[in-house]
DNA sequence: TCTGGGGTCCTAGGACCC
DNA sequence: TCTGGGGTCCTAGGACCC
């Protein structure tokens, strides 16, 4: 809490799918849903075109496509997110070295440690504006993308505040307002309060914060524990001391996979966690940690979900640690009914491992720790993807390709084996679309190209001659079998 | 065609120790 | 022989967030 409102909080707006907006100009102004296009996807970004037919975040995929039909449907590519999110986290940076990420898109900064301390009241306040409005003007000027800004005293209201003012806006909160401005709203607003916790408190009669306030914290920690309803009863007055922190060291990391199908069949389930543990493994050393507990994840067809987990006597990388310990626990739970997720992680994470300290060597020897395979493409478990003879090539809708004569597109559908690629690029005007065999030798997967990327300077585009292959061209969003 | 994937924090009970 | 009290670790589950 401050006296000036040097606490700004940036959300990005519809990140995943404005980046695909800036890479793929024929998007531009319509409805963009990202997501996992399986049968059981559901949507992580709509654009603000696709919300208007009511898809939004974390609404199944399949009822997306009932309400919005005429969307483009893409797969995620989170490498490219990343990177414009490396570019937008840099602009924050030079606002302060007091940056603290919450996701790609979403970020705190405190003012203060930038060096906009020592103004007071209304001076203050209009240097924290005149920050935020000169961010929004960088980051689009850097990305093509819009993003909102709010401004308060604490992270609590800076967070309200950038709500407020989404889309492609900015807001200002200014200290001494924020219990009356609170007061009216609906409880959901405050961080932590969620469907359960939202429940407890309608069951109580209390709907909006001010009634929180009123409430008082003996009944709401009688509600909702002392750690939750302590907590929420200060945020309720408008006071949140959170400060602002740079980075924090994970503390665990998991991996799962959701099949497209349910798995019965033991070897198949325990054959699935070793690859998961694997992958798991390969994060945990990229990232260059060990950890001591082991957690298998299973969730069955009913949706029911259960964890096992296992401490190990010290921290561990060794793949074939993990995999083992990831096996006995599975094997200890009943997957007879089905399966639809299985889940490995690690927790308890160490910046070194046990075995470093003592006998590394032999220990490798013995166990074989040999590095993590390269993990098969396979997620949601080829239930009966085609042969096993031809590496098939799965043109997901969305990723980018390249053909030899054309230049660089992208995917938008595919299926009865022809695959629709539209030709454009970051920096070209809308391209058309062209219909090609899926194992056309002229077409490949290429690197993603950025918003600031792939400005038409050489030829790639060239005069069109229509080929028999282009008529019949699929609409957007063509659904893959 | 119901419900992803990667995280964080909290609670609660039992084991174990002093 | 009638029942302490606190602390820490481990396991499992649940709520919440993006």
């Amino acid at each position: 809490m401050r006296g000036t409102p040097t606490v700004l909080h940036l959300d990005m707006d519809a990140f995943y799918a404005a980046v695909e907006q800036a890479a793929k100009p024929s998007l531009r102004g319509k409805p963009v849903i990202v997501g996992g296009l399986g049968p059981r996807g559901v949507v992580a970004t709509a654009s603000y075109e696709a919300r208007v037919f009511g898809v939004h975040s974390a609404m199944p995929m399949a009822q997306a496509r009932r309400l919005c039909p005429n969307a483009a449907y893409l797969t995620p590519r989170f490498g490219l997110y990343r990177r414009v999110s490396e570019v937008v986290m840099g602009l924050l940076r030079e606002l302060s070295p007091l940056v603290e990420p919450l996701s790609l898109d979403e970020a705190f900064v405190d003012l203060q440690a930038g060096g906009a301390a020592g103004e007071a009241g209304r001076r203050a306040a209009g240097a924290a504006r005149a920050a935020g409005e000169r961010l929004r003007r960088d980051i689009r000027a850097a990305t093509g993308l819009s993003g909102s800004v709010g401004l308060a005293g604490s992270k609590m209201l800076a967070k309200i505040a950038s709500e407020q003012a989404k889309p492609d806006g900015l807001v200002v909160i200014p200290p001494g307002t924020e219990r009356a401005l609170l007061a009216p709203m609906p409880v959901r607003t405050l961080p932590g309060v969620g469907p359960a916790t939202a429940q407890t408190l309608r069951r109580a009669g209390i709907a909006t914060v001010g009634e929180i306030a009123e409430a008082g914290e003996a009944e709401l920690v009688r509600l909702l524990g002392r750690a939750h309803g302590g907590a929420l009863y200060v945020m309720a007055q408008g006071i949140d001391e959170r400060p602002v922190v740079a980075e924090r060291d994970a503390k665990s990391v998991s991996v799962e996979d959701t099949f497209d199908t349910d798995l019965t069949d033991r070897a198949r389930i325990q054959a699935e966690v070793a690859r998961l543990a694997d992958r798991c493994v390969a994060r945990l050393r990229a990232a260059g940690r060990s950890g001591r507990t082991v957690v298998v994840k299973v969730r069955s067809y009913d949706f029911s979900t259960l964890t096992r987990s296992e401490t190990l006597r010290g921290p561990t990388d060794d793949p074939a640690v993990v995999r083992e310990a990831a096996a006995r626990l599975v094997e200890g739970v009943d997957t007879t009914a089905g399966v639809r997720l299985l889940g490995v992680g690690v927790s308890g994470l160490a910046d070194f491992t046990q075995e470093d300290l003592f006998a590394q060597a032999g220990a490798a020897r013995l166990s074989g720790a040999r590095p993590p395979e390269p993990a098969p493409p396979a997620t949601g478990g080829g239930a009966g993807s085609g042969s096993e003879t031809e590496a098939v090539r799965h043109w997901m809708p969305g990723l980018d390709v390249r053909h030899a004569r054309y230049g660089p597109g992208w995917v938008q559908g595919s299926g009865l084996g022809r695959v629709t690629v539209r030709f454009e690029r970051p920096g070209s005007p809308p391209g058309r679309v062209r219909t090609f065999a899926v194992d056309d030798p002229e077409l490949e997967p290429s690197e993603p190209l950025a918003p600031w990327e792939g400005q038409v300077s050489e030829p790639a585009i060239r005069p069109n001659v229509m080929s028999s292959s282009e008529a019949g061209v699929p609409a957007p969003g063509t659904p893959s079998p």
